[in-house]
DNA sequence: CAGGATCCTGCAAGATACTG
DNA sequence: CAGTATCTTGCAGGATCCTG
């Protein structure tokens, strides 16, 4: 590791990051990266399981994002050759990785539903 | 907290969110959230200074990212009338709340770079 | 010094329809 | 079942110039 101008630079992805925060962010950034993480952080699920579990998303939304996060190493896609086919998602250990991340991120909006009556409107 | 269907629904600045990760993702998402408050989290620092530190921002984007801050009541805006104008922020009792949050991302993403060498090139 | 005003662009995300 | 293919849209973010 080089450190320039005493600061840390980062290239990935022929990105350049000035912070640790962005690399994350590079991960788990955008609407659905986390929720998705987060539905597979204790069990494997299939493509239709993910999309009823996850309500608001579409197809192509969900398909770019676990993409997305196959690409990044952070799960795993395994194909069964059966009638109908059957994909399987799951969690890397590198994705493992991330579940305190995103448990940190969860508990703090989850403690706000719960302590607080005038900011959050529940409906 | 009223459970609709076995699940949580909430409703914050008109938007219904459906899991508590959005919650949290609507209050540090984005590019420069995180960021910002990672300079504040152990400091006051003014709108030059923060520019400083965050040398890519552009000062629209500094300027919109500290009145969203403000308005979530994550941070204070604090206006000396002295000449020239000085206007310091730093984090509300609310907004330290997160910093264990952007510490866990800002860890992961360290980490990265300090175990991995192939996914992270480093220069 | 600490922003505001304007204009602009690209890409994340949505809608809808279709397929191996 | 597990996705693609198009088309469209909204808004985050950028560039540039201006001001109390």
């Amino acid at each position: 590791m080089i450190i320039k101008d005493k600061e840390y630079v980062f290239k990935l992805h022929e990105k350049t990051f000035h912070c640790a925060l962005d690399i994350t962010m590079n991960f788990i950034g955008g609407k659905w990266k986390t929720v998705v993480l987060w539905y597979l952080r204790n069990q494997t699920l299939r493509f239709g399981e993910l999309k009823k579990q996850i309500p608001d998303i579409t197809e192509k939304m969900l398909s770019i994002q676990l993409k997305a996060l196959e690409e990044d190493g952070l799960i795993k896609r395994e194909v069964f050759p059966e009638i109908p086919l059957r994909v399987e998602y799951s969690l890397t250990d590198f994705g493992k990785t991330l579940i305190p991340v995103i448990e940190s991120i969860a508990k703090w909006g989850r403690s706000l539903g719960e302590t607080d009556g005038e900011m959050l409107e529940v409906i």
